[in-house]
DNA sequence: TCCTGATGGGTAC
DNA sequence: TACCCCTCAGGAT
């Protein structure tokens, strides 16, 4: 689930459920109980998205928050919406927000209109002052989610970076300091229509090369946002077009290379490669990316 | 019922 | 590079 596009969602759906609404905020057999109840009672003023991090801003200012609550998913963190009665606790690290006057924090049940929202083991679930949440943002890189004309979407620096390094494109692609909210899947899918050998050093990789990749992740990360999937075979590779049965995983998309080792490559049916790299599983098609 | 791995990342060596 | 964090679906048993 988290890579940027899920963020970004999450954030919209924050706001549609939840913006300028009281809140009742509570941590059930959760290890954020203090950060909880000074949330507790506010309503939200505004939720934001940074490549895999979420801001959510509590107060009537979204520029001057009372408090703001950052987020990171990290690898197993779920984020579940729903109405109604609130699913009983499990699990450690646990935040619930919920709409409605007539419920205690704790109870296990919503309130008048009953949206919730229940937060599972995330990596960060914690409250930063300005200078903390500044931090963040300022050791992240260009934003492929983030409209144009945002500072934090500029590639120039992630253009210069990957210029000048001798590090893999595959690893500096993952490194969120160089983009940030592009993860496993999309780095992997992006390499490989692009037709570009992950192992080739940042600094090999041409201007016309960047721009292309630049652009695809662009469009296919925007994609994600509007769908939910990772999506990423052209119209002619789909299952349909190919007359080949959909792929069955628990993510959803359709993809080219990601978690296809051994697999025939979807275009010239090479067996897709894998490899451990930078302590993450790479893909790839040793044919079609053969340069 | 148990075991493994996963779309992430901070930290220690 | 290894480990840790700590969730959960899917496969193995």
């Amino acid at each position: 689930m988290p890579e940027g596009h899920t963020i970004h969602r999450l954030a919209a759906a924050c706001i549609d459920h939840f913006a300028g609404r009281k809140l009742l905020v509570s941590s059930p057999q959760g290890r954020f109980g203090q950060g909880a109840a000074r949330l507790d009672g506010l309503p939200l003023a505004g939720a934001d998205a940074h490549g895999k991090h979420l801001f959510l801003r509590f107060g009537t200012d979204p520029d001057e928050p009372v408090h703001r609550l950052h987020i990171h998913l990290g690898l197993y963190g779920k984020v579940t919406f729903g109405t109604g009665p609130v699913p009983p606790p499990t699990g450690q690290i646990r935040l619930r927000l919920a709409t409605g006057e007539a419920v205690a924090t704790d109870t296990t049940a919503a309130g008048d209109d009953g949206r919730w929202m229940d937060l599972r083991g995330p990596t960060a679930c914690e409250l930063l002052d300005p200078a903390e949440e500044a931090a963040i943002h300022a050791r992240l890189g260009a934003d492929p989610l983030l409209p144009p004309d945002d500072p934090r979407a500029d590639p120039e620096p992630a253009r210069r970076r990957i210029a000048h390094s001798r590090t893999t494109i595959a690893a500096l692609l993952m490194d969120q300091s160089v983009i940030a909210g592009a993860g496993n899947v999309y780095r992997a899918e992006v390499l490989f229509r692009q037709g570009i050998e992950p192992h080739r050093p940042g600094r090999d990789v041409t201007a016309e090369e960047w721009e292309r990749v630049w652009a695809d992740l662009r469009a296919l990360m925007a994609e994600g946002v509007r769908t939910g999937r990772i999506d990423t075979v052209r119209p002619e590779h789909t299952p349909e077009a190919m007359g080949r049965p959909p792929r069955v995983d628990d993510h959803g998309g359709e993809v080219y290379v990601y978690r296809r080792a051994g697999m025939p490559c979807l275009i010239c049916g090479t067996p897709v490669a894998t490899e451990s790299h930078a302590a993450r599983n790479l893909f790839w098609c040793p044919t079609c990316q053969a340069r």
